[in-house]
DNA sequence: CCCTTAGTTCAAAATTCGTTGAACAATTGT
DNA sequence: ACAATTGTTCAACGAATTTTGAACTAAGGG
């Protein structure tokens, strides 16, 4: 079972960018970057939102190329799309990365966390 | 006589991105990507839509950091802001302008002159 | 002074976006 | 079979974005 992706030549520069442009996105792909390899499930995000405005983003993320969600069971495993991305924009994705990783504006994943042990 | 710029640090990534995420606007970046050192006066912008249309673009193009305007008796001159750019997100307006330069898909500032000729 | 050129501002209309709750589907565990 | 877990879908709503035309300002040329 498998959702519908974009093909690497679909992928569209300006619709990237547009969804890259959103604080709650950005900070999934920041975390997605921060844990590269391991595939996450979408509950990992619930710091940056609702569960129902989580799976309007990661739809979001997907259908524009940026990440890639494999079902397993009852989970989504999310993981960047970076072979594309990188194929596609040389670049692009490791500035954004960077730039986002010293972001304090960013809203972040372990923000709850770090609230509950004030 | 100069309009408002952000300073270099109140420039936002996300806020960047998601004006880049915008076709139009992407043209023009790509467009004063291609002449760089010159700086152009939005005129030169009137393929890619009306006057007024023009006029809001590139303001959000200035706002977000993008661009400088520099007022010139009755005309505007816009450049990128590269210095500012990349010293905030290295890279990033390289990568953007590489992958923006080869996409088929944006509108092209030449194009009605090339229409002209047909 | 009048006219043109260059661009902005404003309000209105159309569209898109982000967020929410309620209901739903599918898988897993007991 | 029942219940819990994971996540989606849908309609709704407010907020923001994009586009437009009409009116406007400001500088320059004749």
């Amino acid at each position: 079972m498998t959702l519908p992706h974009p093909t690497a030549e679909q992928i569209s520069l300006p619709n990237v960018l547009a969804v890259l442009g959103d604080p709650t996105r950005l900070a999934i792909v920041r975390y997605l970057a921060s844990k590269e390899g391991v595939p996450l499930n979408c509950s990992q995000f619930l710091d940056l939102g609702s569960k129902t405005n989580l799976s309007y983003h990661l739809a979001k993320l997907r259908e524009a190329g940026v990440t890639r969600t494999e079902v397993v069971g009852t989970s989504r495993l999310i993981t960047l799309r970076r072979d594309d991305l990188d194929a596609r924009f040389p670049g692009l994705l490791d500035s954004v990365i960077a730039a986002a990783v010293d972001d304090p504006a960013l809203p972040a994943v372990g923000a709850s966390e770090i609230e509950a042990r004030a």
